[in-house]
DNA sequence: TATATAATTTAGGCTTACCTAAATTAATAA
DNA sequence: TTATTAATTTAGGTAAGCCTAAATTATATA
Protein backbone atom coordinates (compact mmCIF):
# COMPACT_ATOMS: atom_id res chain seq x y z
CA UNK A 1 0.00 0.00 0.00
CA UNK A 2 3.05 2.56 0.81
CA UNK A 3 5.02 0.48 -1.36
CA UNK A 4 3.60 2.40 -5.16
CA UNK A 5 7.18 1.59 -6.28
CA UNK A 6 8.35 4.96 -8.05
CA UNK A 7 10.54 5.46 -11.00
CA UNK A 8 13.61 8.21 -10.48
CA UNK A 9 12.14 10.55 -11.94
CA UNK A 10 8.44 10.31 -10.14
CA UNK A 11 10.40 10.29 -6.84
CA UNK A 12 11.86 13.69 -7.52
CA UNK A 13 9.05 15.28 -8.41
CA UNK A 14 7.63 14.23 -5.16
CA UNK A 15 9.95 15.14 -2.96
CA UNK A 16 10.08 18.45 -4.56
CA UNK A 17 6.35 18.98 -4.38
CA UNK A 18 6.55 17.85 -0.78
CA UNK A 19 9.61 20.59 -0.23
CA UNK A 20 7.97 23.27 -1.74
CA UNK A 21 4.95 22.48 -0.01
CA UNK A 22 5.75 22.74 3.27
CA UNK A 23 4.85 19.91 4.94
CA UNK A 24 1.90 19.68 2.90
CA UNK A 25 0.28 22.79 4.14
CA UNK A 26 0.39 25.01 0.81
CA UNK A 27 -1.01 24.88 -2.67
CA UNK A 28 2.17 24.40 -5.02
CA UNK A 29 2.44 25.87 -8.35
CA UNK A 30 3.53 24.09 -11.66
CA UNK A 31 6.20 27.02 -12.57
CA UNK A 32 7.82 26.64 -8.94
CA UNK A 33 8.16 23.33 -9.51
CA UNK A 34 9.26 23.67 -13.25
CA UNK A 35 12.14 25.70 -11.42
CA UNK A 36 13.45 23.59 -8.73
CA UNK A 37 13.97 20.59 -10.91
CA UNK A 38 14.84 22.76 -14.18
CA UNK A 39 12.22 21.32 -16.41
CA UNK A 40 9.94 22.77 -18.68
CA UNK A 41 6.43 23.51 -17.45
CA UNK A 42 4.61 21.72 -20.02
CA UNK A 43 7.09 18.34 -18.86
CA UNK A 44 6.13 19.25 -15.19
CA UNK A 45 1.70 19.07 -16.45
CA UNK A 46 2.50 15.82 -17.86
CA UNK A 47 4.01 14.34 -14.64
CA UNK A 48 1.72 15.76 -12.60
CA UNK A 49 -0.85 13.96 -14.22
CA UNK A 50 0.39 10.97 -13.64
CA UNK A 51 1.32 11.38 -9.91
CA UNK A 52 -2.58 12.53 -9.71
CA UNK A 53 -3.73 9.10 -11.51
CA UNK A 54 -1.15 7.67 -8.49
CA UNK A 55 -3.15 9.85 -5.93
CA UNK A 56 -0.22 10.84 -4.86
CA UNK A 57 -0.91 14.55 -5.67
CA UNK A 58 -4.10 16.12 -5.99
CA UNK A 59 -4.54 18.83 -8.68
CA UNK A 60 -6.62 21.75 -9.83
CA UNK A 61 -6.32 22.45 -12.83
CA UNK A 62 -4.33 25.78 -13.96
CA UNK A 63 -4.71 26.59 -10.31
CA UNK A 64 -1.91 24.32 -8.55
CA UNK A 65 -1.15 20.83 -6.86
CA UNK A 66 -1.17 19.50 -2.98
CA UNK A 67 0.47 16.80 -1.73
CA UNK A 68 -1.65 13.50 -0.65
CA UNK A 69 -0.66 11.81 2.89
CA UNK A 70 0.48 8.58 0.71
CA UNK A 71 2.59 11.21 -1.02
CA UNK A 72 4.01 13.07 2.17
CA UNK A 73 4.68 9.44 3.30
CA UNK A 74 6.39 8.60 0.15
CA UNK A 75 8.86 11.82 0.27
CA UNK A 76 9.52 11.66 3.84
CA UNK A 77 11.04 7.84 3.08
CA UNK A 78 12.95 9.38 0.23
CA UNK A 79 14.10 12.25 2.35
CA UNK A 80 14.64 9.56 5.15
CA UNK A 81 17.10 7.77 2.25
CA UNK A 82 19.17 11.07 1.26
CA UNK A 83 20.27 12.52 4.86
CA UNK A 84 21.20 9.26 6.21
CA UNK A 85 23.24 8.51 3.36
CA UNK A 86 24.58 12.07 3.93
CA UNK A 87 25.06 10.96 7.41
CA UNK A 88 27.30 8.38 5.82
CA UNK A 89 28.88 10.07 3.44
CA UNK A 90 30.09 12.78 6.28
CA UNK A 91 30.60 10.54 9.10
CA UNK A 92 31.88 7.43 7.09
CA UNK A 93 33.46 8.08 4.12
CA UNK A 94 35.08 11.63 5.16
CA UNK A 95 32.93 13.21 2.37
CA UNK A 96 33.44 16.74 2.65
CA UNK A 97 30.95 19.23 3.40
CA UNK A 98 29.83 20.80 -0.23
CA UNK A 99 30.13 17.03 -1.79
CA UNK A 100 27.88 14.87 0.36
CA UNK A 101 24.33 16.61 -1.33
CA UNK A 102 25.39 15.32 -5.03
CA UNK A 103 25.88 11.76 -4.13
CA UNK A 104 23.01 11.35 -1.74
CA UNK A 105 21.01 12.89 -4.82
CA UNK A 106 21.63 9.07 -6.32
CA UNK A 107 22.04 6.74 -3.82
CA UNK A 108 18.53 8.01 -2.39
CA UNK A 109 16.97 6.21 -5.30
CA UNK A 110 18.29 2.71 -4.47
CA UNK A 111 14.92 1.83 -3.01
CA UNK A 112 15.48 -1.23 -0.82
CA UNK A 113 14.15 -0.76 2.58
CA UNK A 114 15.99 -3.25 4.48
CA UNK A 115 18.97 -1.15 2.76
CA UNK A 116 17.92 1.76 4.65
CA UNK A 117 17.40 0.37 8.07
CA UNK A 118 20.20 -1.77 8.35
CA UNK A 119 21.99 1.52 7.31
CA UNK A 120 19.68 3.30 9.77
CA UNK A 121 21.04 0.79 12.27
CA UNK A 122 24.47 0.82 11.19
CA UNK A 123 24.98 4.76 11.51
CA UNK A 124 23.48 4.40 15.33
CA UNK A 125 19.69 6.18 14.40
CA UNK A 126 21.03 9.70 13.75
CA UNK A 127 18.35 12.30 14.52
CA UNK A 128 20.11 14.76 11.80
CA UNK A 129 22.15 15.00 9.10
CA UNK A 130 25.25 17.18 8.93
CA UNK A 131 23.31 19.68 7.41
CA UNK A 132 21.41 20.10 11.06
CA UNK A 133 17.90 18.58 9.00
CA UNK A 134 16.05 16.37 10.76
CA UNK A 135 16.25 12.48 10.15
CA UNK A 136 12.71 10.84 9.10
CA UNK A 137 12.35 7.61 11.13
CA UNK A 138 11.18 4.42 9.85
CA UNK A 139 7.65 5.97 10.10
CA UNK A 140 8.30 9.36 9.08
CA UNK A 141 8.10 10.68 12.14
CA UNK A 142 10.92 13.15 12.91
CA UNK A 143 11.79 16.43 14.93
CA UNK A 144 10.72 20.11 13.68
CA UNK A 145 12.57 22.33 11.80
CA UNK A 146 13.66 25.57 13.33
CA UNK A 147 12.40 28.46 11.20
CA UNK A 148 14.36 30.93 13.58
CA UNK A 149 17.36 32.36 12.20
CA UNK A 150 20.77 34.29 13.97
CA UNK A 151 19.20 37.31 12.64
CA UNK A 152 15.88 36.34 14.11
CA UNK A 153 17.31 36.89 17.47
CA UNK A 154 17.21 40.06 19.47
CA UNK A 155 19.99 41.58 21.69
CA UNK A 156 20.72 39.93 24.61
CA UNK A 157 18.99 36.35 23.44
CA UNK A 158 20.40 33.66 23.17
CA UNK A 159 20.34 30.56 20.67
CA UNK A 160 21.92 27.33 20.03
CA UNK A 161 22.89 26.37 16.23
CA UNK A 162 20.75 23.79 14.85
CA UNK A 163 21.04 24.02 11.02
CA UNK A 164 22.88 25.50 8.06
CA UNK A 165 21.02 26.46 5.31
CA UNK A 166 23.84 27.41 2.65
CA UNK A 167 25.55 23.91 1.79
CA UNK A 168 28.75 25.21 -0.42
CA UNK A 169 32.30 24.30 0.61
CA UNK A 170 33.60 28.27 1.54
CA UNK A 171 30.19 28.47 3.59
CA UNK A 172 31.30 25.76 5.35
CA UNK A 173 35.38 26.64 5.49
CA UNK A 174 33.87 29.83 7.25
CA UNK A 175 31.84 28.58 9.52
CA UNK A 176 34.80 26.90 10.65
CA UNK A 177 36.97 29.71 11.15
CA UNK A 178 34.06 31.30 13.24
CA UNK A 179 34.07 27.91 15.08
CA UNK A 180 30.51 27.60 14.86
CA UNK A 181 29.13 24.11 14.39
CA UNK A 182 26.07 22.37 15.27
CA UNK A 183 25.27 22.51 18.77
CA UNK A 184 27.85 25.59 19.61
CA UNK A 185 25.69 28.63 21.70
CA UNK A 186 25.34 31.97 20.50
CA UNK A 187 24.36 35.67 21.97
CA UNK A 188 23.07 38.44 20.04
CA UNK A 189 25.59 41.56 21.44
CA UNK A 190 24.24 44.22 18.70
CA UNK A 191 22.33 44.91 16.02
CA UNK A 192 23.92 47.36 13.73
CA UNK A 193 21.74 49.59 11.75
CA UNK A 194 24.26 50.48 9.27
CA UNK A 195 24.01 46.90 7.00
CA UNK A 196 22.23 44.73 9.06
CA UNK A 197 25.28 42.72 10.17
CA UNK A 198 25.19 41.50 13.71
CA UNK A 199 27.30 41.38 16.57
CA UNK A 200 27.52 37.87 17.98
CA UNK A 201 29.32 35.83 20.89
CA UNK A 202 30.85 32.71 20.20
CA UNK A 203 32.81 30.67 22.49
CA UNK A 204 33.53 34.18 24.78
CA UNK A 205 34.50 36.00 21.78
CA UNK A 206 32.52 38.12 19.59
CA UNK A 207 32.91 38.51 15.85
CA UNK A 208 30.72 40.73 13.29
CA UNK A 209 28.57 38.23 10.38
CA UNK A 210 27.00 40.11 7.66
CA UNK A 211 22.83 39.56 7.60
CA UNK A 212 23.41 36.97 4.53
CA UNK A 213 25.52 35.03 6.77
CA UNK A 214 23.10 35.43 9.96
CA UNK A 215 20.36 34.45 7.45
CA UNK A 216 21.68 30.74 6.74
CA UNK A 217 22.31 29.86 10.25
CA UNK A 218 19.35 28.50 11.85
CA UNK A 219 19.69 28.25 15.80
CA UNK A 220 16.49 26.95 18.61
CA UNK A 221 16.14 29.63 20.88
CA UNK A 222 16.93 29.28 24.54
CA UNK B 1 38.40 9.08 -21.96
CA UNK B 2 37.86 6.66 -19.65
CA UNK B 3 34.67 8.11 -18.28
CA UNK B 4 32.13 7.90 -20.93
CA UNK B 5 29.08 8.18 -18.47
CA UNK B 6 27.22 5.15 -19.46
CA UNK B 7 23.19 4.32 -18.97
CA UNK B 8 22.49 2.08 -16.40
CA UNK B 9 21.67 -0.54 -19.78
CA UNK B 10 24.79 0.23 -20.96
CA UNK B 11 26.91 -0.53 -17.89
CA UNK B 12 24.59 -3.81 -17.59
CA UNK B 13 25.46 -5.00 -21.19
CA UNK B 14 29.25 -3.97 -20.84
CA UNK B 15 29.12 -5.94 -17.26
CA UNK B 16 27.33 -9.00 -18.94
CA UNK B 17 29.66 -9.19 -22.23
CA UNK B 18 32.87 -8.99 -19.78
CA UNK B 19 31.53 -11.76 -18.03
CA UNK B 20 30.14 -14.09 -20.53
CA UNK B 21 33.84 -13.05 -23.01
CA UNK B 22 36.16 -14.69 -19.78
CA UNK B 23 38.16 -11.75 -19.28
CA UNK B 24 37.79 -10.50 -22.87
CA UNK B 25 39.27 -13.57 -24.38
CA UNK B 26 36.10 -14.99 -25.82
CA UNK B 27 33.24 -13.65 -28.46
CA UNK B 28 30.43 -12.97 -27.11
CA UNK B 29 26.89 -14.34 -28.86
CA UNK B 30 24.04 -11.97 -29.26
CA UNK B 31 21.58 -14.99 -27.52
CA UNK B 32 24.12 -15.84 -24.34
CA UNK B 33 24.04 -12.01 -23.84
CA UNK B 34 19.83 -11.98 -24.33
CA UNK B 35 19.73 -14.94 -21.54
CA UNK B 36 21.37 -13.89 -19.18
CA UNK B 37 19.91 -10.13 -19.24
CA UNK B 38 16.72 -11.63 -19.71
CA UNK B 39 16.42 -8.94 -23.04
CA UNK B 40 14.89 -10.10 -26.08
CA UNK B 41 17.78 -10.99 -29.14
CA UNK B 42 16.68 -8.37 -31.20
CA UNK B 43 16.93 -5.64 -28.37
CA UNK B 44 20.38 -6.74 -27.97
CA UNK B 45 21.35 -6.41 -31.28
CA UNK B 46 19.97 -2.65 -30.51
CA UNK B 47 22.46 -2.11 -28.00
CA UNK B 48 25.51 -3.97 -29.69
CA UNK B 49 25.30 -1.28 -32.09
CA UNK B 50 25.19 1.20 -29.48
CA UNK B 51 28.50 0.03 -27.89
CA UNK B 52 29.93 -0.43 -30.99
CA UNK B 53 29.72 3.19 -32.07
CA UNK B 54 30.99 3.93 -28.89
CA UNK B 55 34.52 1.32 -29.31
CA UNK B 56 33.29 -0.54 -26.06
CA UNK B 57 32.79 -3.55 -28.08
CA UNK B 58 33.74 -4.71 -32.01
CA UNK B 59 30.74 -6.46 -33.62
CA UNK B 60 30.88 -8.64 -36.51
CA UNK B 61 27.43 -9.07 -38.14
CA UNK B 62 25.75 -12.75 -37.62
CA UNK B 63 28.93 -13.70 -35.56
CA UNK B 64 29.52 -12.09 -32.20
CA UNK B 65 30.90 -8.68 -30.05
CA UNK B 66 34.10 -8.78 -28.50
CA UNK B 67 34.72 -6.29 -25.61
CA UNK B 68 37.51 -3.84 -26.59
CA UNK B 69 40.21 -2.51 -23.89
CA UNK B 70 38.63 0.42 -23.18
CA UNK B 71 34.97 -1.68 -22.44
CA UNK B 72 37.40 -3.80 -20.30
CA UNK B 73 37.95 -0.78 -18.31
CA UNK B 74 34.95 0.35 -17.63
CA UNK B 75 33.34 -3.29 -17.25
CA UNK B 76 36.24 -3.64 -13.94
CA UNK B 77 35.22 -0.43 -12.74
CA UNK B 78 31.94 -1.75 -12.61
CA UNK B 79 32.56 -5.05 -10.84
CA UNK B 80 34.68 -2.88 -8.73
CA UNK B 81 31.95 -0.83 -7.45
CA UNK B 82 29.64 -4.14 -7.23
CA UNK B 83 31.81 -6.05 -4.71
CA UNK B 84 32.77 -3.47 -2.86
CA UNK B 85 29.42 -2.37 -2.14
CA UNK B 86 28.70 -6.14 -0.87
CA UNK B 87 31.60 -6.07 1.11
CA UNK B 88 29.95 -3.35 2.55
CA UNK B 89 26.56 -4.64 3.11
CA UNK B 90 28.14 -7.88 4.53
CA UNK B 91 30.44 -6.64 7.00
CA UNK B 92 28.73 -3.35 8.37
CA UNK B 93 24.92 -3.62 7.20
CA UNK B 94 25.41 -7.20 8.11
CA UNK B 95 22.98 -8.12 5.61
CA UNK B 96 22.77 -11.90 4.65
CA UNK B 97 25.06 -13.62 2.37
CA UNK B 98 21.93 -14.22 -0.40
CA UNK B 99 20.49 -10.56 -0.26
CA UNK B 100 23.42 -8.93 -1.20
CA UNK B 101 23.69 -9.54 -4.83
CA UNK B 102 20.30 -7.85 -5.76
CA UNK B 103 20.86 -4.99 -3.77
CA UNK B 104 24.56 -3.99 -4.80
CA UNK B 105 23.19 -4.74 -8.75
CA UNK B 106 21.71 -1.13 -7.69
CA UNK B 107 24.50 0.38 -6.21
CA UNK B 108 27.31 -0.21 -8.76
CA UNK B 109 25.41 2.24 -10.90
CA UNK B 110 25.97 5.32 -8.52
CA UNK B 111 28.84 6.51 -10.52
CA UNK B 112 30.97 8.67 -8.33
CA UNK B 113 35.14 7.47 -8.65
CA UNK B 114 35.47 9.53 -5.63
CA UNK B 115 32.52 7.66 -3.59
CA UNK B 116 34.19 4.57 -4.58
CA UNK B 117 37.83 5.35 -3.96
CA UNK B 118 36.22 6.59 -0.16
CA UNK B 119 34.20 3.51 0.28
CA UNK B 120 37.53 1.35 -0.61
CA UNK B 121 39.36 3.09 1.93
CA UNK B 122 37.10 2.87 4.71
CA UNK B 123 36.20 -0.77 4.13
CA UNK B 124 39.88 -1.38 3.98
CA UNK B 125 41.13 -2.22 0.67
CA UNK B 126 39.61 -5.38 0.59
CA UNK B 127 40.86 -7.74 -1.94
CA UNK B 128 37.72 -10.21 -2.24
CA UNK B 129 34.08 -9.55 -2.15
CA UNK B 130 32.20 -11.98 0.21
CA UNK B 131 31.71 -14.62 -2.49
CA UNK B 132 35.48 -15.28 -2.47
CA UNK B 133 35.46 -12.98 -5.80
CA UNK B 134 38.40 -11.04 -6.12
CA UNK B 135 37.88 -6.91 -6.01
CA UNK B 136 39.59 -5.30 -8.90
CA UNK B 137 41.77 -2.39 -7.69
CA UNK B 138 41.30 1.24 -8.87
CA UNK B 139 43.76 0.33 -12.01
CA UNK B 140 41.49 -2.62 -12.70
CA UNK B 141 43.77 -5.04 -11.60
CA UNK B 142 42.81 -8.07 -9.14
CA UNK B 143 44.01 -11.48 -8.42
CA UNK B 144 43.37 -14.46 -11.08
CA UNK B 145 40.12 -16.35 -10.08
CA UNK B 146 40.60 -19.67 -8.79
CA UNK B 147 38.88 -22.45 -11.79
CA UNK B 148 39.25 -26.05 -9.59
CA UNK B 149 37.17 -26.94 -7.54
CA UNK B 150 36.86 -29.55 -5.04
CA UNK B 151 35.80 -32.09 -7.23
CA UNK B 152 38.88 -31.42 -10.05
CA UNK B 153 41.18 -32.44 -6.79
CA UNK B 154 42.32 -36.49 -6.62
CA UNK B 155 42.46 -38.15 -3.42
CA UNK B 156 45.19 -36.73 -0.67
CA UNK B 157 45.32 -33.83 -2.40
CA UNK B 158 44.62 -30.48 -0.17
CA UNK B 159 43.30 -27.20 -1.15
CA UNK B 160 42.45 -24.00 0.83
CA UNK B 161 38.67 -22.85 -0.28
CA UNK B 162 38.57 -19.30 -2.12
CA UNK B 163 35.46 -19.17 -3.66
CA UNK B 164 31.51 -19.82 -3.27
CA UNK B 165 29.84 -19.54 -6.28
CA UNK B 166 26.38 -20.57 -5.42
CA UNK B 167 24.90 -17.35 -3.84
CA UNK B 168 21.33 -19.05 -2.35
CA UNK B 169 20.56 -18.62 1.36
CA UNK B 170 20.22 -22.69 1.90
CA UNK B 171 23.68 -23.05 0.45
CA UNK B 172 25.22 -20.35 2.72
CA UNK B 173 23.69 -22.91 5.67
CA UNK B 174 24.68 -25.39 4.47
CA UNK B 175 28.47 -24.11 4.15
CA UNK B 176 28.03 -23.38 7.96
CA UNK B 177 26.63 -26.42 8.99
CA UNK B 178 30.01 -28.14 7.40
CA UNK B 179 32.23 -25.78 8.82
CA UNK B 180 33.15 -24.20 5.32
CA UNK B 181 33.88 -20.92 4.80
CA UNK B 182 36.84 -19.05 2.88
CA UNK B 183 39.96 -19.84 4.10
CA UNK B 184 39.19 -23.42 5.36
CA UNK B 185 41.67 -26.24 4.26
CA UNK B 186 40.73 -29.34 2.22
CA UNK B 187 41.76 -32.89 2.39
CA UNK B 188 40.24 -35.52 -0.07
CA UNK B 189 39.83 -38.59 1.39
CA UNK B 190 38.09 -40.39 -0.95
CA UNK B 191 35.68 -39.99 -4.22
CA UNK B 192 33.18 -42.38 -4.47
CA UNK B 193 32.31 -43.67 -7.68
CA UNK B 194 28.87 -44.66 -7.64
CA UNK B 195 27.28 -40.66 -7.33
CA UNK B 196 31.01 -38.75 -7.42
CA UNK B 197 30.12 -37.81 -4.01
CA UNK B 198 33.70 -37.01 -2.25
CA UNK B 199 34.67 -37.76 1.36
CA UNK B 200 37.13 -34.71 2.46
CA UNK B 201 38.54 -33.68 5.92
CA UNK B 202 37.73 -30.36 7.80
CA UNK B 203 39.11 -29.18 10.93
CA UNK B 204 39.68 -32.84 11.53
CA UNK B 205 36.30 -34.02 10.67
CA UNK B 206 35.52 -36.14 7.92
CA UNK B 207 32.24 -35.15 5.89
CA UNK B 208 30.66 -36.63 2.84
CA UNK B 209 29.27 -34.04 -0.35
CA UNK B 210 27.86 -34.59 -3.10
CA UNK B 211 29.07 -33.59 -6.68
CA UNK B 212 27.40 -30.55 -7.01
CA UNK B 213 28.23 -29.03 -3.70
CA UNK B 214 31.97 -29.53 -4.39
CA UNK B 215 31.46 -28.33 -8.30
CA UNK B 216 30.27 -24.74 -6.12
CA UNK B 217 33.27 -24.86 -4.04
CA UNK B 218 36.48 -23.18 -5.82
CA UNK B 219 39.77 -24.12 -3.95
CA UNK B 220 43.58 -22.92 -4.42
CA UNK B 221 45.66 -26.53 -4.36
CA UNK B 222 48.56 -26.11 -1.90
C1' DT C 1 26.05 -29.44 -52.26
C1' DA C 2 21.44 -28.27 -51.06
C1' DT C 3 18.39 -27.59 -47.35
C1' DA C 4 16.46 -27.29 -42.80
C1' DT C 5 17.14 -25.06 -38.55
C1' DA C 6 18.77 -21.92 -35.38
C1' DA C 7 20.77 -17.44 -34.58
C1' DT C 8 20.66 -12.83 -35.71
C1' DT C 9 19.05 -8.67 -37.61
C1' DT C 10 15.53 -5.44 -39.50
C1' DA C 11 11.17 -3.14 -39.34
C1' DG C 12 7.75 -1.17 -36.97
C1' DG C 13 5.59 -0.18 -32.26
C1' DC C 14 5.23 1.06 -27.39
C1' DT C 15 6.23 3.70 -22.88
C1' DT C 16 8.76 7.04 -20.19
C1' DA C 17 10.30 11.42 -19.68
C1' DC C 18 11.63 14.97 -21.71
C1' DC C 19 11.13 19.03 -25.45
C1' DT C 20 8.95 23.34 -28.35
C1' DA C 21 5.13 25.90 -30.10
C1' DA C 22 0.48 27.06 -29.78
C1' DA C 23 -3.81 27.40 -27.25
C1' DT C 24 -6.26 28.25 -23.09
C1' DT C 25 -7.22 30.11 -18.58
C1' DA C 26 -6.52 33.08 -14.50
C1' DA C 27 -5.02 37.28 -12.52
C1' DT C 28 -4.14 42.18 -12.90
C1' DA C 29 -4.47 46.73 -14.43
C1' DA C 30 -6.80 50.16 -17.17
C1' DT D 1 -15.70 45.37 -17.16
C1' DT D 2 -12.46 44.48 -20.54
C1' DA D 3 -7.85 43.91 -22.16
C1' DT D 4 -3.29 42.50 -21.27
C1' DT D 5 -0.06 39.48 -19.36
C1' DA D 6 1.58 35.57 -17.09
C1' DA D 7 0.81 30.82 -15.89
C1' DT D 8 -0.68 26.59 -17.37
C1' DT D 9 -2.09 23.10 -20.45
C1' DT D 10 -2.50 20.77 -24.99
C1' DA D 11 -0.59 19.03 -29.18
C1' DG D 12 2.84 16.98 -31.47
C1' DG D 13 7.74 15.44 -31.53
C1' DT D 14 12.23 13.01 -29.86
C1' DA D 15 15.60 9.55 -27.71
C1' DA D 16 16.29 5.49 -24.89
C1' DG D 17 15.28 0.97 -24.20
C1' DC D 18 12.39 -2.31 -24.56
C1' DC D 19 8.90 -5.45 -27.48
C1' DT D 20 6.89 -8.78 -31.54
C1' DA D 21 6.87 -10.40 -36.19
C1' DA D 22 9.24 -10.98 -40.33
C1' DA D 23 13.43 -11.27 -43.02
C1' DT D 24 18.11 -12.62 -43.42
C1' DT D 25 22.30 -15.23 -42.63
C1' DA D 26 25.18 -18.98 -40.79
C1' DT D 27 25.57 -23.79 -39.64
C1' DA D 28 24.73 -28.47 -39.38
C1' DT D 29 22.89 -32.34 -41.70
C1' DA D 30 21.37 -35.20 -45.29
Amino acid sequence: MTNTNLSKSEENYLKSIFNLSEFGNKQVTTNSISKVLNIEPASVTDMIKKLSKKKLIYHEKYKGSTISKSGIKIALQIIRRHRLWEVFLYDKLNFKWDKIHDIAEELEHVSSEELIDNLDKFLKYPKIDPHGDPIPNKLGEMNFVDKISISDLNVNENGIVSRIINEDEEFFNLLKKLKIEIGTEVKIIDKIEYDESIEILINKKTVIISKDIANNIKITKI
